[in-house]
DNA sequence: CTAGGGTTAG
């Protein structure tokens, strides 16, 4: 009989939490009544009572716990219940500890290797998986049994290794396995060759609901929704009824194809048998309805829902993110933080792309979103990140710096490049230039224009329009132009470039210039052009031509202004003075003033001190927007240059 | 919870 030492419950179990200290009088209740023979191996018959003891360890701290005192009791000689502490670790996310944990066994069996196998499955570590594989074959002398190849038919990740652990399985004799037989159709279906998988399915002498959807799941995910409900027919005639996973691929399919009707008959299934509450499905459905029928479907299944988890937040976010609701999208992000739910990649990604969408105005007065930036130092959510490729990061780079968050796209570049395997690519270049260009630092921005050279990408029309706007916002205006001398200019992007930067520079007659050099090349001037164009006349004063640019836009090329263009037109004439102008000129515009139009007219007005007007443009300004303190300050400066200290005051 | 089939994105 193998017993718990005394002085070691006393003395640990007092240091545990209270969950775990229950478990270990559980366990050493069960220990009364387990046999443990004099190497430690427990009866197998009492396995009950140790599962509910891994069970109660909800996170690694607890599994840490559990795992000293198990230690201390001698009881990590028994290999069963040590390969239990590997899979407990996967479990709770901690792969390291799992491969502590295994590293330590000294004699190891096929269950041991199986659970290392399954660990690094479980968390997305294929190419480990397929390493431990190989080692257990090698090393152990083991022969793998039913369990061991559906977790290395996961870690998979080409056809070419599939191909070869199905030989494996072949000599072995373990091809029709129902687990292992459903893990082969998934196998070749995933990498696109589906007549093979429908074969061996076919071939299959038994089949349940699983390798059914095996079959289903492969048509799903090589986008052919069609083929996915034959199959489902295929599978009611015979009497097998669509389950939870059923019912998940094939909303995922459809959302995928925009058959909504069949999308709605599945959901009226799920509703009937009382699927409605699944996490998986509910998720499956806000995506599903989000994309095609409604943002409130999607809200109302978000709503009932009784289980949440990031996936369901992630989905809701990014669906009011995606129909351009960034408030909306932004409040919901902040309930889930309150519920302290730890956000990873695709919010980070919704997050950068809502910031994207919110005005700048209401931006600059949330110094509440710059918080949230900083707080979400990406590094936090790229560490727990199993996949990390360099269209993730560029994601985020540019996420953040085109929101104006220069410093913090700066440092996420920064964490990309301790990643070595990470290579960085054209659009990487095309997110970070922006982000040095933003702080001015034109030393980083050199560095990063010799990697350019290096990459044969300095004549890239976007990188190159980076590297020109760079050189120029940092006051090399020489440098941007002789770079501008050697990109393609075929089209608009690298003109407005040169001419915007030498508009910010005051050099209106010469962006004027380079406008008529852009014209005599045939290159067609876009919207953009246009904002540089009237921008560069207003720094430089040059009323009567940003006027007749303004009309040209219309008449000659069709554009139609936008607020940008509006918001140019009012500083252009208000600079210069015609501040009575300028508001006539707003009273006649077709659209409705933002913030940004009333806000270039008060501006206008401090530097010509004129209150009355003054006072107008910022009462309307708070109308649009109220939050913004930086419009304030103006105002109180606007009365204290004209003596009006009560104003002043208010 | 030593095994298969399932959800969010650029």
């Amino acid at each position: 009989m193998f017993s718990l030492v005394p002085t070691c419950k006393g003395r640990h179990v007092s240091k545990f939490s209270p969950s775990l200290r229950l478990c270990c009088q559980l366990f050493s209740a069960a220990t009364n009544t387990l046999q443990f023979s004099s190497d430690g191996f427990a009866d197998e018959n009492k396995n009950d009572d140790i599962d509910l003891l891994f069970q109660s360890c909800t996170n690694v701290h607890h599994a840490k716990q559990l795992h000293a005192f198990l230690v201390v009791s001698g009881k990590v000689q028994n290999i069963f219940l040590s390969a239990r502490l590997v899979n407990r670790y996967a479990y709770l996310g901690d792969v390291s500890f799992s491969r502590i944990t295994f590293d330590l066994i000294p004699r190891k069996d096929v269950y041991t290797w199986n659970s290392m196998v399954s660990a690094y499955v479980r968390s997305g570590r294929f190419r480990e998986a397929i390493d431990c594989f190989s080692q257990f074959l090698l090393t152990s002398g083991l022969r793998p049994d039913f369990y061991t190849f559906p977790p290395v038919l996961k870690a998979c990740q080409n056809l070419v290794d599939g191909k070869k652990i199905h030989c494996q399985i072949l000599k072995l004799g373990f091809e029709w396995d129902v687990f292992v037989a459903a893990s082969l159709v998934h196998l070749y279906s995933r990498f696109g060759f589906v007549g093979v998988a429908r074969r061996l399915f076919d071939e299959m002498p038994i089949r349940d609901v699983g390798s059914w959807n095996a079959m289903i799941s492969g048509f799903c995910q090589n986008g052919n929704a069609a083929d996915a409900l034959d199959v489902l027919i295929e599978m009611r005639s015979e009497g097998v009824k669509m389950d939870r996973v059923t019912a998940t691929s094939l909303l995922t399919a459809c959302a995928q194809s925009g058959d909504i009707l069949s999308g709605m008959l599945i959901h009226l299934y799920v509703i009937k048998h009382g699927l409605d509450f699944d996490l998986l499905i509910c998720n499956a459905l806000i995506n599903m309805y989000s994309k095609y029928v409604s943002l409130g479907h999607a809200r109302r299944i978000f709503d009932q829902m009784d289980v949440r988890d990031l996936v369901s937040w992630n989905s809701i976010i990014a669906a009011y993110e995606q129909n351009d609701d960034p408030m909306t999208a932004l409040g919901l992000f902040c309930s889930m933080q309150l519920l302290g739910i730890q956000p990873d990649f695709l919010t980070l990604v919704s997050l950068a792309s809502i910031l994207a969408q919110l005005s700048d105005s209401a931006k600059s007065s949330c110094g509440y979103v710059r918080k949230l930036g900083a707080i979400y130092s990406a590094r936090t959510v790229f560490e727990g990140l199993p996949i990390k490729d360099v269209i993730s990061w560029n994601t985020l780079i540019t996420g953040y710096a085109q929101n104006g968050l220069a410093s913090e796209a700066i440092e996420v570049y920064r964490m990309m490049q301790e990643y070595k395997e990470i290579i960085p690519n054209h659009g990487t270049w095309v997110s970070i230039l922006p982000a040095y260009t933003h702080v001015g630092a034109l030393q980083q921005g050199m560095k990063i224009h010799g990697r350019v050279i290096k990459n044969c990408l300095d004549l890239d029309v976007f990188v190159g329009t980076c590297l020109i706007d760079m050189y120029a916002k940092c006051g090399r205006l020489d440098d941007a132009l002789l770079l501008f001398s050697q990109v393609p200019r075929k089209t608009a992007i690298p003109w407005n470039a040169v001419i915007s930067s030498h508009g910010v520079h005051g050099h209106g007659e010469k962006a004027l210039k380079l406008f008529k050099d852009m014209l005599d090349e045939g290159v067609k001037p876009d919207h953009v052009t246009f904002v540089s164009l009237l921008s560069a006349c207003s720094h430089s004063g040059l009323v009567d031509e940003g006027q007749s640019y303004f009309h040209m836009m219309q008449e000659q090329y069709r554009i139609k202004p936008s607020l940008k263009h509006y918001g140019c037109m009012v500083d252009l004439l208000g600079r210069a003075g015609h501040l009575n102008k300028a508001y006539n000129f707003i009273d006649n515009m077709p659209v409705r003033p933002d913030a940004s139009v009333w806000g270039a007219l008060l501006g206008a007005c401090r530097i010509h001190g004129n209150v009355d007007l003054g006072r107008i443009a910022s009462e309307r300004l708070f109308e649009v927007d109220s939050e913004n303190v930086g419009y304030y300050v103006l105002l109180s400066n606007i009365y204290a240059n004209s003596g009006e200290w009560e104003g002043v005051e208010r």
